[in-house]
DNA sequence: AACGCATTGTACCATTCGGTTCAAAATCCC
DNA sequence: GGGATTTTGAACCGAATGGTACAATGCGTT
């Protein structure tokens, strides 16, 4: 919060570098804005999250902040979107191919694992949003118009092994996919009480990839029509 | 936060009804105190809830908070020791009984779905506690000391079914665990944006009794040895 | 019946926090 | 190249917040 920001931010007038920095440049700010305060409210939660800080790490000014996003709340809000649209466009792009249902249920369940450890921000971000009852998601008709295409994709899987006959009938997608976010999702949320608790790691690559699998072999477990 | 306190407090000396509220109940006060701040911490989070606000809703005042509980992380503490130190007693009680290794097992399961459910206020502190990366947590000896016993249970039943040949060998029981948290933790903690967003119902005792029994069928036919 | 300690209430304080004022500077467009 | 518009910064503000000073009251003990 000290050397990254002040006096000289590098784009100043006097050496006219107007290379990469324009001096207007609205995306830019609001981008750098949006990237500060995903960190600082995943970090300490809405409440814990300041202003002032936030606005500290940017590379702008308290003054943008308000400018461009109106208010604390609205802040938050347009963090959520960002995060919301992130994993909704990496599920879109998802493709499985045409492996064997079997398969393409492990892999999108090893990709959903791999996401939310790739971005434990949006998993707490995801949290500190349930703390409290999903009340910005609501006011969001940008999140609400995301189509959630996961389960497009999770339906047409099983739908496959389910006229392969490898798995059976009877079971909901959005069931299967809670299941997959559920196991999922807990690794990196709970990462912190979990391990402390029992003492073990999760964050190494070796707990991470067994864990993957183990997750993986559940949700394919619960789905596969039994043997015999 | 208004009618709950203020000056008639029913304890109060003219009346002298020593009956139920002795003037000086220290163990009354600090009860209240926790069960207050268990609700404020649970419902906005660390940050969010205010120490003023607490003692407001307590039968007490502010001026007790810092007596007892020194300053707002020393209450958080003690609120988080009471909630560990709750499931802790009723794990250590748990008694399966001697079901048949799958029975058992599914009944922990379903247990363990059940007491988050009913315990929503716990599964919160939990997630507010993670947001801050179980820093109060490290800080507590008495949570450290708290020996977890659900493990133990775990363990003895998962054995069993080994040594009868219906579980299959090679899982560990802390794995086995973490999954029947997982997702009994998913569907109180994820509840407001998963359902907002899924637009379903996660509360209702229909969708709650489904959801436990899927929960239970996961875990089990996850260490189910395969039949053939 | 009075001492001393645990317990409680009121009023208050310093700081922090979200948010704003006011005006300057840079840019765009003609 | 000049005026309207957008973008930016520093200082400022009132309310709220965590925490305290101080005094007082009740209680068990002797």
């Amino acid at each position: 919060m000290t050397a990254a920001q002040g006096s000289g931010r590098g784009r100043t007038k006097s050496t006219g570098a107007p290379a990469t920095g324009r001096t207007h440049d609205p995306e830019g700010v609001k981008r750098n804005i949006l990237e500060v305060a995903t960190r600082e409210f995943a970090a300490k939660g809405y409440s814990g999250a300041r202003v002032d800080e936030i606005a500290a790490k940017t590379a702008t000014s308290k003054r943008m902040i308000y400018y461009y996003f109106r208010d604390k709340e609205g802040l938050f809000v347009a963090v959520l979107e960002e995060a919301y649209s992130g994993i909704r466009r990496i599920e879109r792009d998802l493709d499985l191919g045409d492996l064997p249902p079997a398969d393409a249920l492990r892999r999108l369940t090893e990709f959903t694992f791999d996401y939310q450890n790739a971005h434990p921000d949006f998993v707490r971000l995801v949290m500190v949003e349930n703390i409290h009852d999903g009340e910005h998601l609501e006011r969001s008709e940008r999140i609400q118009s995301l189509n959630v295409s996961v389960i497009d994709v999770l339906e047409a899987v099983y739908r496959r092994g389910v006229a392969d006959g490898v798995f059976r009938a009877g079971i909901e997608t959005l069931d299967l996919h809670m299941t997959i976010s559920a196991l999922s999702f807990f690794n990196v949320a709970n990462r912190a009480t979990f391990s402390k608790i029992f003492k073990c790691d999760m964050r190494s690559d070796e707990s991470l990839a067994k864990r993957r699998s183990q997750v993986a072999e559940t949700v394919v477990r619960y789905v596969r029509k039994a043997a015999l």
